[in-house]
DNA sequence: CGTTTATACGGAATCAGATTCCGTTTCTCA
DNA sequence: TGAGAAACGGAATCTGATTCCGTATAAACG
């Protein structure tokens, strides 16, 4: 049971309905990799062979959708915080990690769209990356010590590094990641080299 | 003729539709403020007392609307530069400058959602504020002399500054004014106090 | 194994908003 | 004032989202 809440769910789901929601987020991961995730959510539906109601039972809004579909990779990054950290120095540790996050929302056509939209229906989306990825700065931050301002915090850090993101593309994302790494810059604490 | 192209074009216009221009532009400003730069195009007809087909004659995207009804305010914002720069010391000028863009911002509601999406019909409104406000950049920028590190354009900085700013809402832009300020203070070449 | 019952399914129907189209109205200019 | 050009309005159309309910099927039980 790799992944709590959900699969635990999913363990008192009827077969058929178990086989569905696969065959959903397989489905899912398909469009949206071909389309973007902005695709019409009965493409998704037809791709999986399934009808429209069978989706929506499953997956009330889009962003449920998406986040099943990222669940994997979402975990994998923020636990790959730990490894960085280990393996270089704090700043360069925080820009590998970034590096790692950039990838991620390059890789899906249209996800950078999703996480800087505000409309209601991706917050939860948003939310999701949240909690699941905060909890890696605070090991990144603090591992350089006083070289780092205090009058940041995580979420705030990671909310801007997010939005930052919202405008990479499969094409350039060199730009964002000099923007990010402009971001990080100011994160020294004033007077430090 | 204040504004160039459009007035010059709005000059050969018939009056009746100069009219309805200008109560439209009144009417999207107006809805704007109350539901967001996302309300239903019919709304905006119907608070000009117009038809939707007349609204979209003259625009055709809502992207065209939007900065139609903007356009003064960015205007303003451009040229505030020139005097901030006389004012205050470099770093506080531009700090100062961003400032005013936040107000600009905040004050519509949901149009720092439209800064940041990509929808494609979106594209117009971002490019309209970014060629009239990246050319106050530089003399914000090379005012602070080798204070400012060499390797961000300006375009890349005002692209940062805008995606940042999407977070801002009405309420809550304390955080949004803290992500920039750690973006500005990255831009000062390391080593510099 | 049959039944029974709770679950789940499919996709037609409905709804919301965007966008187009064209018959009618209104300007403008000679 | 009258003809033609320019605009108008809003019904019709289109797209995609979301709901609803009659039907099908897994699972539990005797």
């Amino acid at each position: 049971m790799p992944y709590g809440v959900v699969e635990t769910a999913a363990q008192t789901l009827r077969a058929d309905a178990r086989r569905n929601h696969d065959a959903l987020v397989t489905a899912a991961a398909t469009v949206f990799a071909r389309v973007g995730v902005d695709a019409p959510i009965k493409d998704v539906a037809d791709q999986a062979g399934v009808g429209v109601g069978t989706l929506y039972r499953r997956f009330p809004t889009r962003a449920d959708l998406i986040v099943a579909v990222l669940r994997h990779e979402v975990d994998e990054c923020a636990e790959a915080a730990t490894t960085l950290v280990a393996l270089h120095p704090p700043f360069e540790a925080l820009a590998h990690w970034i590096d790692r996050f950039l990838d991620l929302v390059v890789r899906k056509r249209g996800l950078a769209a999703a996480l800087r939209s505000d409309a209601s229906g991706y917050a939860a989306l948003r939310a999701d990356f949240e909690t699941r990825l905060v909890p890696s700065l605070p090991s990144l931050m603090s591992a350089a010590g006083d070289e780092v301002r205090a009058d940041i915090s995580a979420a705030e850090l990671w909310q801007a590094i997010a939005l930052l993101c919202g405008a990479a593309t499969p094409d350039d994302f060199q730009s964002t990641r000099r923007m990010v790494a402009l971001l990080i810059n100011g994160l020294r604490t004033p007077g430090h080299v």
